[in-house]
DNA sequence: GTCTATAAAGGGATAGAC
DNA sequence: GTCTATCCCTTTATAGAC
């Protein structure tokens, strides 16, 4: 039950908690009315609808995320500090909202249609100037050649499955939750390691 | 519509494409008879209830998973050859079903409670042999240092992730439905290679 | 075993009072 | 803006004929 904001606030952090807890489809309404203190017939006077309700949280979701990418490419940094970066700033946002990936992931999966338009990653990452700049690297002998997809699905892969994956993760590795914040801390060196060994790999 | 299959296996079959293509809740028992070409009473004539019915695809598909991590550790082969084999027969058994990668962290992170019992990778995957592996190898001078459950991890992270995230990454890397068979083809290059760049990077 | 018909419950949405 | 009461369609599940 959510204190001291306005009612639109209230649902949407209600809506927020409910949907990434549940999914589009294992949410109900009376659940996140309930959550949010108030009664059914109020969620549909500010928002009409169930899909009206999920596209305005979804929507906030998405414009959360872009920025975290940006640092990743438009600075003029060295290659290693981006990625250190990217990882740093992703998994920092992700502690507050730690169901946002698999959430986000598995509703366009199930639902592509509903979020056409929402999924340009394009505004943030700019594909042909990180190209480049391994290119470049590569050129000055520092790393060696790599696809630029492969560059990008290992980090975001590496940043992103152990907390899509966190509950699977925990009881397989058993990691209890007190030491689920040390492992993850842990990832924000580990992964900017795994990379550069790989680019840097020149036998 | 399935042909030539006794009604049980038609009904296994159509649910586990339904379930895996809606999740549990936004599957309906309805769309689960259409496409096993019988009606709605048959499913609950065999199976009695949804939940029954989904519990049982998803024993059957966590069973397949098991034997594709047991080469990954039982055979006596260099730890190289180990992990190529189970990127190369994970990623071919995800070719049959795209789907459940994302399918299976989902259902378990929405509904942990539902699936207890049947969540025990440590049948097939013995952390402590392999930690003493990578311990082994780290005393003969041949690799870094690394804790195990980052290892684990960072191959599973890297073999999963597209997979579950299949439809954002193309999208985002603008990646042709005929041009992702060959993607995956190259990670099955390109995983290891990061790997062992990150565990040989010994500078 | 397989079907049609229907019960029973769930859940999104609306009407109307305050 | 917020509430209670209720509508009504959807969906799971069962009854009973064949």
């Amino acid at each position: 039950m959510v204190k001291s904001k306005n009612t639109e606030e209230k649902i949407l952090d209600s809506a927020r908690e409910i949907f990434m807890m549940k999914g589009f489809e294992g949410a109900r309404m009376q659940e996140i009315a309930d959550h949010a203190g108030i009664n059914k017939a109020l969620l549909h006077y500010y928002f009409r609808s169930k899909e009206k309700l999920f596209a305005s949280i979804f929507n906030k979701i998405l414009s959360q995320i872009g920025p975290a990418m940006l640092t990743f490419i438009n600075e003029e940094i060295p290659l290693e500090v981006k990625i250190w970066k990217f990882v740093d700033s992703y998994l920092e946002l992700m502690k507050k909202f730690p169901r946002m990936p698999l959430f986000i992931i598995n509703e366009i999966s199930i639902n592509p249609e509903r979020i056409i338009g929402h999924l340009n990653f394009s505004d943030f990452l700019d594909l042909r100037k990180l190209e480049k700049i391994l290119h470049d690297e590569h050129g000055k002998g520092r790393i060696i050649a790599v696809d630029v997809k492969h560059f990008i699905v290992n980090i975001i892969g590496l940043t992103v499955f152990p907390l899509a994956a966190k509950i699977i993760i925990q009881r397989n590795l058993q990691i209890q939750n007190d030491e689920w914040h040390q492992f993850i801390e842990e990832r924000k060196k580990v992964i900017p390691e795994t990379i550069m060994g790989w680019l840097k790999n020149m036998d």
